[in-house]
RNA sequence: GCUCUCGUAGUUUAAUGGAUAAAACAUCGGUUUGCGGUACCGACGCUCCAGGUUCGACUCCUGGCGAGAGCACCA
């Protein structure tokens, strides 16, 4: 639609011999402006030598006729042209809403693309840490938005099995004892090690020797209990994930990439990399960046190697690759550029491809007191706990038979609409009271417009009012002029990389939808708009339950 | 010190260079005996400072003030 007015305000304006300028066809910011808005009048005014809103009045006349979907143009404010469609358009796509269903929403941008997607990211035995919780829910929501633009999405996780918190956490089970298979366990000896660690000493000692140890291989014991605390932060990991609702095609540990970006960097030691004060380095200063190191002066691999022979493991798990996108903190945003740099050179073959890293913002709490009773740090897992808590006391009054399920759909979709509704790369405050008050602005505001949609159409089915766009009413609802953008905001969330495009259209909608909802009565059987109400209102549940997922965040019937 | 990012109602956030800067929370005031009040309607209230570019600037440029991040063997 968008295209097409723009191809023909171009016609036209060739037509009146005006050069091509560059205009834009957009929706304006007020329903009340129209359906399409475009400012080619106030662009091309300059050129022509008149006044903007003469030249859009000669456009006006010009156009006339030429747009089927078009009702009615008009010259507004200082020169807009504003353009408004015919009822029967929205009518239309409100019928093509229900017939598409969970295909509603997509798009073909990224068709017969594979891109690799990696996210999360977690230190197994630490506990889950709120950057990384960040970087699940932003990566997942990215690769579902390139799953509706058609691409095969790879996603990649990239956890840390080995180096200083591993040995942290070894050297704290042999001191407490405690059971490596017990989570509980794993955390306490992971917190003792730590405390060691940094009152320094003789205990940092031993335990920058396990960690040597763990590097080698050579000590049965050390490796058993390494194999066992693995173990053990994969399974809790897995619980957290499955909450999440994101699952991994591959996994590919720290310990495993070391040995081949040794090997790479050595390779291309003079051609790519250099020696330097005992360190082979990236100059990055050569193409605006900064120097790193890769081989420390003991020879040893850092983590730039480590991300060389990462990014080789993953080609070759996923040879065909289209894109490569890594989401990680913004802190890493300088560091990646250099690695990207650095693998460009390394494999040539491979530099036309797309390297992509999407940054995400620090997440802070409002006020400074971190509240929770037990005075602990702040960490991904211990605030899905709370925002479970608070779910399950809120839902109370619920109409579905499994409350945990509802409650942990509910803490996952408020934390995940808290998150998303920023865009990506700026700070985060999270305003925890907000969060779990439910009120406004929510991820539960939206999943209880959606299962009061699904309410309301039992009820109207049960009084005999079934959906139907056989006949509408003369004046489109304001929601069917939102409903129609669904695609559109889809696309642009992935273009732009952000997801709070859908957060804030998916508000809006449910916003639109409520004042609807308070001001026609939908399960009427005597109002003969009533199936075409309950059409809208079906549309408006089909395009929540798809936005929502795009988010990450499940659509539930019943709450 | 150098580089980058950011500064919008009391608070948390929106706004491809466009029309009267938009929501939510908080505050104040309302909601037809209601198809789910986690809802709806209304009021109050904002672009850090000084210049510049432009028909038009929260947005672009310059300078200041303030905050955060990154700058060689840590992860």
């Amino acid at each position: 639609m968008k295209d097409q007015i723009q191809s023909v305000i171009s016609e036209v304006l060739a037509d009146l011999g005006v050069e091509p300028v560059d205009f834009v066809v957009e929706h304006p910011g007020e329903l009340a402006h129209g359906d399409y808005a475009s400012n080619v009048a106030l662009v091309a005014a300059k050129q022509v030598g008149k006044a903007p809103r003469d030249l859009a009045a000669q456009l006006l006349v010009a156009l006339e006729g030429k747009l089927p979907e078009v009702e009615k143009v008009e010259v507004a404010g200082p020169g807009f042209l504003n353009f408004y469609l015919r009822r029967d358009f929205f009518r239309e796509k409100i019928t093509t809403i229900l017939e598409e269903g969970e295909q509603w929403g997509r798009n073909d941008t990224w068709k017969e693309k594979l891109v690799m997607i990696e996210y999360t990211s977690p230190n197994l035995f630490k506990p889950l840490h709120i950057g990384n919780l960040v970087g699940n829910i932003v990566g997942e929501s990215l690769s579902r938005l390139f799953e509706l633009a058609g691409a095969n999405v790879k996603r990649f996780n990239y956890p840390s099995d080995i180096g200083m918190s591993v040995a942290k956490a070894v050297w704290g089970m042999q001191k407490t004892g405690g059971d490596p298979s017990d989570i509980q366990a794993l955390g306490e000896a992971y917190r003792t090690g730590n405390a060691a660690f940094e009152e320094g000493g003789a205990e940092k000692d031993e335990i920058v020797a396990i960690n040597k140890a763990l590097y080698a291989g050579s000590d049965e014991t050390l490796n058993t209990l390494r194999e066992q605390g693995i173990a053990t932060s994969k399974r809790r990991l897995q619980e957290l994930l499955d909450v999440l609702d994101t699952s991994f095609d591959h996994e590919l540990p720290e310990s495993l990439v070391s040995g081949p970006g040794q090997a790479l960097v050595e390779e291309h030691t003079g051609a790519v990399f250099e020696q330097s004060d005992g360190a082979v380095v990236y100059k990055g200063e050569k193409i605006g960046l900064h120097t790193r190191v890769f081989l420390n002066s003991e020879g040893l691999p850092t983590y730039e190697a480590k991300d060389i022979g990462h990014f080789k493991l993953k080609h070759e798990a996923e040879p065909s690759w289209d894109a490569s996108v890594i989401v990680t903190g913004i802190e890493q945003a300088e560091y990646f550029k250099v690695i990207f740099a650095a693998i460009k050179e390394v494999f040539p073959d491979l530099s036309e491809r797309q390297l992509e890293h999407v940054a995400t913002g620090f997440l802070t709490l409002t006020t400074g007191k971190m509240s929770s009773r037990k005075g602990n740090v702040l960490t991904g897992e211990s605030l899905l706990e709370e925002m479970q808590e608070a779910a399950r006391e809120r839902a109370s009054e619920t109409r579905t038979d499994n409350l945990d399920e509802l409650a942990e759909q509910v803490a996952v979709a408020a934390l995940k609409y808290q998150i998303l509704k920023h865009n990506v790369g700026s700070n985060i405050v999270f305003d925890k009271e907000k969060a779990l008050s439910f009120e406004g602005d929510s991820g539960p505001y939206l999943q209880y417009t959606h299962a009061r949609i699904i309410s309301v159409l039992e009820k109207a089915a049960q009084a005999g009012v079934d959906a139907s766009t056989q006949l509408a009413p003369p004046q489109p609802y304001e929601i069917e002029k939102l409903l129609y953008r669904f695609p559109e905001v889809i696309e642009e969330a992935l273009n732009e990389r952000a997801p709070h495009n859908v957060t804030g259209f998916l508000t809006e909608l449910a916003g639109a939808f409520n004042t609807f909802y308070a001001q026609e009565k939908i399960a009427d059987a005597t109002d003969k708009f009533a199936p075409y109400k309950a059409a809208v209102a079906g549309a408006v549940q089909q395009t929540l339950q798809n936005g929502l997922w795009a988010l990450g965040i499940k659509a539930p019937d019943k709450m």
